[in-house]
DNA sequence: TACAATTCAATCGCGCGCAATCTATATGCA
DNA sequence: TGCATATAGATTGCGCGCGATTGAATTGTA
């Protein structure tokens, strides 16, 4: 794989690099998260809510780009969990409405933690790191762009 | 998620991005490769084949890290869709052996306009992609590293 | 040669990701 | 107002990833 030499194979190159890398981050972020009994996924879905309580489904959903197939079984093991509430939003049946409860925002300062000791490991100054992720982001932007014209 | 000025989450951001961007590939691919009947991991596992056929099933792993919990079932389908061969190695009856078959093999020219295809969306010179696709192994190097000390 | 330790693949269980479909609610428009 | 259309979320089905365990084959060693 790695030693395709294929000019043609590039894509295939960068797609699976991130692929395999974004597999080995949510390894190195589970040893942090297995004790507070999270996923990868939750935890996303926690920082979203800790940045901005009280988004419906979908708002989480365009954050993170995940539908409802995904959140909904996801959004019903962290209530279950404790940290989350569904309600049907009074004004608007269609939407469910999440918020924090007192368990789900005590979690956070636990959670705190966890990317500094992630960010150890990478070994990269700040503003490398800074850089990687918009370039990153921009690819993810034309994707999304290709995708859905 | 991307507004979060937080400099502490910034390896929140760079995972998150990898674990979008990933996702944005596996979608972006998924146009080219429904049509042949395969996923992105059963491509990617073809790939392999395609430059070194004959490889054990943990061969393979190595590759792509991925263990014999997720590639068993995936060899299988691909078995049942009549591109590979699973036979124990009769030298080493742990082993097994993966061959392609003659389609296999033939499903290789479909497969090789595919990361052209997906090259264009991505709108970046040629130079640029190398040095993130090696960037991004880097990170996973230190990642795998700093998991199995 | 016995027998413990190691290696390889298979199996099981669970949590995503996502396409497809369904239901309920809200909105737009004649 | 009445009905088509659109939207939000839930549900179903399938294919990963992966931790944990199992069973068989091999290797190391006393």
């Amino acid at each position: 794989m790695t030693a395709n030499p294929s000019p043609l194979a590039l894509s295939n190159q960068l797609c699976f690099a991130f692929y395999s890398v974004s597999h080995a981050f949510s390894r190195a972020y589970r040893q942090f998260l297995d004790p507070l009994g999270l996923t990868y996924p939750q935890y996303v879905v926690l920082l979203v809510l800790w940045e901005q309580d009280e988004l419906t489904v979908k708002e989480i959903g365009d954050r993170l780009f995940l539908d409802s197939g995904t959140l909904t079984p996801l959004l019903k093991r962290l209530e279950n969990a404790g940290h989350i509430r569904r309600a049907r939003d009074k004004k608007d049946e269609r939407q469910v409405r999440i918020s924090l409860t007192e368990t789900g925002r005590a979690l956070r300062e636990k959670a705190e933690e966890i990317p500094k000791q992630v960010g150890c490991v990478l070994g990269l100054p700040v503003d490398e790191l800074r850089a990687l992720t918009e370039q990153v982001a921009k690819l993810r932007g034309r994707l999304h762009e290709s995708a859905s014209p």
